[in-house]
DNA sequence: AAAAAATCCAACCGCCTCCTC
DNA sequence: GGAGGAGGCGGTTGGATTTTT
């Protein structure tokens, strides 16, 4: 049952590569292309086998690789995405313009993992460790999961942008009255509570009017749907009392029908204190129907950037 | 200065998916 | 439909290097 390893061929060499073999593999494929890894050894006069030579050439010799020091920024980027997606170091890699997947796990195992132990994060889970014991039933655990990988790469950017930047203290009754000179200055959101960014893209608006754009976002090349991950076309926000435009209805990608109704997704009101704070004087009787669904939608943002506002929602198969 | 421990990272292994026949 | 090949992916290893004792 299944095959043997090309590399067990006899005669084929193993191990580290030196500098000729190196220049063999480089001068071959800027000539002729890799066309076909399995032949390519024997083309290029190496003893090796074909997938020693592909790994060598993505991880290595590509000319269009950056190595070495990863920024702050790119760290940040890895954490958020590895909170979303899970140990993918492929779809990771993609996002990181010039960076190997091998390059990004061993960062990822050899640094960034620890940093989040010493933090008191599980790596997996991406769950303050102390969240695992308090944690409930087995089939909550799932969406706590998620909840939590979003909450502490949230934190984990914050913690950065506080170490960057003086944080932007807001009395969450009045988030709009943001001084825009205040928000101008900032290169980046100065949180990622959705309010506060809400006010930065727009300083010295009133966001009570602000529409998030209309059409999908965040762009298709980024968002894998596969994820369960979707974009909500317009969202609304009105003085405090939430509504929305343009929800009420399924949506369908790729086949794949969501309900973004579906009531079976848990949310957990640690993962927007400030938010669900608010929710909490507009309980119960000043809430509307609208107001509900958009409660319900903005329990389920995973994540934001500039521009982009990410919600999970279940898959309908 | 030497030994031990820790860290790093290139490379390998085996499984999986996709494609062709 | 399914067998087999090729490439891709993630987990893991082990030698080299660095740090600590």
């Amino acid at each position: 049952m299944g095959r043997s390893p090309c590399c067990d061929k006899m005669g084929l060499k193993k191990g580290p590569w030196s500098p000729e073999e190196d220049e063999k593999l480089l001068d071959y494929i800027q000539q002729h292309g890799h066309g076909s890894w399995r032949a390519l050894p024997s083309k290029a006069g190496l003893e090796r086998c074909g997938k020693s030579c592909r790994l060598r050439w993505t991880n290595y010799l590509r000319p269009d690789i950056k190595r070495g020091h990863i920024s702050l920024q790119e760290e940040q980027t890895i954490i958020q995405l590895h909170a979303l997606l899970g140990n993918r170091w492929s779809t990771i890699a993609s996002h990181l313009p010039q960076r190997t997947d091998n390059e990004i796990k061993n960062y990822w195992n050899t640094h960034l993992k620890k940093r989040l132990i010493k933090m008191g994060i599980d790596p997996t889970t991406h769950r303050p460790n102390n969240l695992a014991l308090t944690c409930g039933e087995p089939k909550d655990s799932a969406n706590l999961s998620h909840l939590a990988q979003w909450e502490s790469a949230r934190l984990e950017a914050e913690a950065r942008l506080v170490h960057d930047t003086k944080p932007v203290m807001l009395n969450p009754h009045h988030y709009y009255q943001l001084p825009s000179t205040t928000l101008l200055h900032h290169p980046h959101p100065p949180c990622l509570d959705i309010f506060k960014v809400l006010a930065w893209t727009n300083p010295g608006e009133d966001i009570s009017t602000v529409v998030l754009n209309g059409g999908l976002f965040p762009p298709a090349s980024i968002l894998n749907f596969s994820d369960n991950m979707l974009p909500i076309p317009t969202l609304g926000l009105c003085n405090g009392n939430l509504s929305i435009t343009d929800i009420n209805s399924e949506y369908s990608i790729n086949d794949a029908r969501i309900d973004p109704f579906d009531p079976t997704y848990v949310a957990d009101s640690s993962s927007f204190p400030s938010f669900m704070e608010d929710l909490t004087d507009l309980q119960p009787s000043s809430i509307s129907a609208a107001d509900n669904v958009c409660w319900e939608l903005m329990r389920r943002i995973r994540f934001i950037t500039r521009e982009t506002l990410w919600i999970q929602v279940p898959m309908l198969s």
